[in-house]
DNA sequence: TTCCTGACTCTGA
DNA sequence: ATCAGAGCCAGGA
């Protein structure tokens, strides 16, 4: 396998090991700061590789702070826990205050 | 090789 | 303001 092409999944893990704690971010976030502002889906796609890494994938959310991909988590509300868990409120899979716990990695890298 | 699916996002009504 | 529909890229069969 070619390193460049595992190095889009390569740079969605490492972008999201680069979420500080209490914080989340959104999919075409990541995206944009990889260059495929397009390419959302695929970040979230890329995810789906996420488990039994060290990727907190808990901590990424659509656009909205909505937790879609809570429904790919080994629990129901497991995702929800976790993220309650270090502070952010969630509220029926939506972050309540996301603009607070937002983090764009575009401007904070 | 082509077709299908998907943890998203944007634009239009 | 809210709701609905189309577009986009990458990976797997």
């Amino acid at each position: 396998m070619k390193p460049e092409t595992l190095n889009f999944y390569d740079k969605v893990y490492a972008v999201a090991k680069l979420i500080p704690y209490g914080r989340v971010t959104s999919y075409g976030a990541i995206a944009k700061y990889l260059g495929a502002a397009r390419s959302a889906r695929i970040v979230g796609y890329a995810m789906n590789g996420s488990h039994g890494k060290d990727v907190p994938a808990h901590r990424v959310v659509n656009r909205k702070g909505l937790l879609t991909g809570k429904h790919h988590f080994d629990g129901t509300n497991l995702m929800q826990q976790l993220l309650e868990s270090e502070g952010i409120e969630v509220i029926e899979n939506q972050i309540q205050n996301l603009k607070s716990v937002y983090w764009d990695p575009s401007e904070e890298l």
